[in-house]
DNA sequence: TCTTATTTGCAACTTAGTTGCAAATGTAGA
DNA sequence: TCTACATTTGCAACTAAGTTGCAAATAAGA
């Protein structure tokens, strides 16, 4: 169990839990990282889990490992946030009703917020626009509140 | 003068007096850089620019370091799309009219798209939603038409 | 042409992330 | 509970992108 950050609402069982659901050993490596990411006021970058983490006595590539094989399981998602960082962010686990949501980051301060209350709309200017693609992920980039002057 | 992507438009003579114009010299490396930048038909990466240029002899260092003066100088706008690699675009040189875009990334093959025809309107989903910040610019990821099976 | 500040090429460096492999460990079955 | 085996881990070495210091080259104005 790992100290730091947010209450940390999610039990070593419920994670063990987690973990077993979607056929996944449990490992205190993975733990540790399902925990740390669930503690997190916002996604992390790999750094942010690996200087976290390596504290506690894992290795970078072990981290690096979980947090791919999570997001592989579909327990993580792994945001391109667009600073050239990633970022990794756990599922809501039990209830499925939380939403997909766009993200916010702020080109000032880096700050990343979860913009969970919204819906975004993609609107053409002119009647032939067409959209690229089916999309999937939103980011939104400015300047936050703090930051703007 | 340097061949292969597009057409290219720009001429050597705007290219240079695209740099006087920001009061910077007008060297080999910079005009090769915007003629790049120009004949591209999408943002570039940094390694693709270098992949390019260094072929024509310029050293990785200095394309990084003109793609950031460029940058800098406002002719060029860093795009940070979110796959952790920053890629590059030449902005509208004389018309000042092409507004800002959304961007568009295929989260299969990579593909980017400027997304010219949009405009995208976020929409709180309660009454309270409060926006995060003021929003510069736009990523929209997804599966272009190619992917999508 | 001459002068000088700016820019370049080079090579060395930094840093994030990856990889191969032997040792450690989680899990299923006896 | 113990065993056997596939999976996972730590380590150290590696890769690749990007940065930096500096002497040589060069753009631009006088
Ligand atoms: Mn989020
Ligand atoms: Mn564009
Ligand atoms: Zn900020
Ligand atoms: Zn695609």
């Amino acid at each position: 169990m790992i100290k730091g950050g947010k209450p940390g609402r999610l039990t070593l069982e419920a994670a063990k839990s987690v973990l077993r659901g979607v056929g996944m050993r449990c490992t205190a490596a993975r733990i540790a990282v399902i925990q740390a990411l669930e503690a997190a006021e916002s996604p992390m970058t790999p750094g942010s889990v690996v200087d976290f983490l390596c504290e506690y006595g894992f290795d970078k590539s072990t981290i690096y490992r979980s947090l791919t094989e999570l997001n592989e399981a579909g327990l993580v998602v792994r945001l391109d946030l667009g600073d050239a960082v990633r970022r990794f962010e756990l599922l809501p686990l039990e209830n499925d009703g939380a939403p997909e949501h766009p993200h916010f980051m702020c080109v000032d301060c880096g700050k990343v917020v979860c913009m969970s209350g919204f819906d975004v709309e993609l609107k053409g200017r002119s009647r032939k626009a067409r959209s690229p693609g089916i999309m999937s992920e939103i980011l939104v980039r400015g300047h936050c509140h703090d930051c703007a002057t």
